[in-house]
DNA sequence: TTGCGGCAACTAGTATACCAGTGCTTGACA
DNA sequence: TGTCAAGCACTGGTATACTAGTTGCCGCAA
């Protein structure tokens, strides 16, 4: 575990979470290891109880397994779930930018506007960290704009076992591609062209494709 | 507090969920009222410890208020969320009755026929609860076919929004409609049309339309 | 009567203690 | 040497104890 610090008025439990969440998406724990509460807790200098609470959040969406009275462990890599993320990632964010060009404001719209001239500047710049939660961020709003925030907490939660094999394919390429294809899909919201940004979605998302077998190759052993 | 025998290996964190859950939904537990820890625990004899668990799960979908150090509360009904969780059924019904056409088997068609079938069978003799629960495995069933049970726990967890308004507005009718609508959809699946899958899972999910005016009149102080 | 200070009674969050299972190790016996 | 059983060391689940923060009430003073 590579931990980070504390940040204030962040509970235990968050804290945990936030922790575990990170580690298992850049692979520090990997898959199919095992997590003891008790290593856990003494390692983030909490008690049980936080940690245990953020353990069943995961368990929830199937990225760690609780097995009572044996142990939990990371989960192996599931392209079913892998696929799940995906599919519900595809269908949600294209209904909500046809949404979006319905609903989206003037200042909506400048917004956008403003979130892709920075990434732009964080590209040439060269900060990918920075461009990541840009990226992030970009969704988000679009979610957040169609008064769909609460839909963006579920799927984002489900997100991590696709975020997981991203890691892995080393796919964080963002490159210049990524922010044109925001920057189109943001003037086709301004244009309130609904099927245009849909289809243009389409297109971004279909960029992350990972070759399931290739990286079954390069990480024997991380599958289920 | 309406309560219900504790189930065999259920665990008490399960057992406190359900519990609240089914509570929250047939309105005993009233929008706005404070949930004390201590109280519930003591109610279905449990310790602090699972009680409080199920209280943060249920905070995660909204459906539950914590603030810190004061108590945590039964959420107000939210207009917003319900039309969140409309949404997301919506899509996401619709995403995955189009890939049925495409995934269903043989026996899948046959289990989702029988499925219909019982249903006109609990209609003739009256059984509104296990029509209901037909009702809800019939849509579960359709997810499962498409391998996408992960993402149908997802919608569930919102969807006790839409429950609980749909329990208000008494339209709880599962009348002849539902039933034909079913019908229909499965035939469609069979002869694999897509569109027209879609199109009729469209029509099913519109039948539930509320009259937020009308609830708010009729329940004045449930609502945000 | 009104305003204000302090204390009492709550809360959620966390820490710790206890219990009932599970599986692995170890050692005795065949 | 092989086998099997007893015990031990772990686990997650639950109960309980403790802490710190908030609210509101009660009584006293102006």
């Amino acid at each position: 575990m590579r931990l980070t610090e504390r940040n204030l008025k962040e509970t235990g439990r968050e804290y945990a979470l936030r922790m575990l969440k990170e580690n298992i998406i850049n692979l520090d724990l990997i898959p199919g290891s095992m997590l003891s509460e008790n290593e856990l807790s003494a390692e983030m200098n909490l008690s049980r109880t936080p940690v245990r609470e953020a353990l069943i959040e995961l368990s929830k969406v199937k990225i760690v397994e609780v097995y009572p009275q044996k142990g939990s462990a990371v989960a192996f890599v599931d392209y079913e779930l892998v696929e799940e993320a995906r599919f519900m990632r595809d269908v949600l964010e294209g209904a909500v930018v046809e949404l979006a060009c319905r609903m989206a404001t003037e200042k909506d719209i400048s917004d956008l506007r403003e979130n892709v001239r920075l990434q732009e500047f964080y590209m040439e710049n060269r900060f990918p960290d920075k461009l990541l939660e840009l990226d992030n961020e970009f969704h988000q709003m679009l979610f957040h704009i169609t008064s769909k925030d609460q839909v963006y907490h579920l799927l984002d939660s489900i997100t991590i076992h696709f975020d997981r094999v991203r890691r892995m394919s080393l796919a964080v390429v963002k490159d210049l591609k990524t922010i044109s294809d925001h920057k189109e899909i943001v003037e086709a919201i301004a244009a309130k062209s609904g099927e245009e940004a849909k289809r243009l979605m389409e297109k971004h998302l279909s960029r992350y494709k990972f070759d399931e077998e290739a990286l079954r190759k390069e990480y024997p052993g991380y599958f289920k």
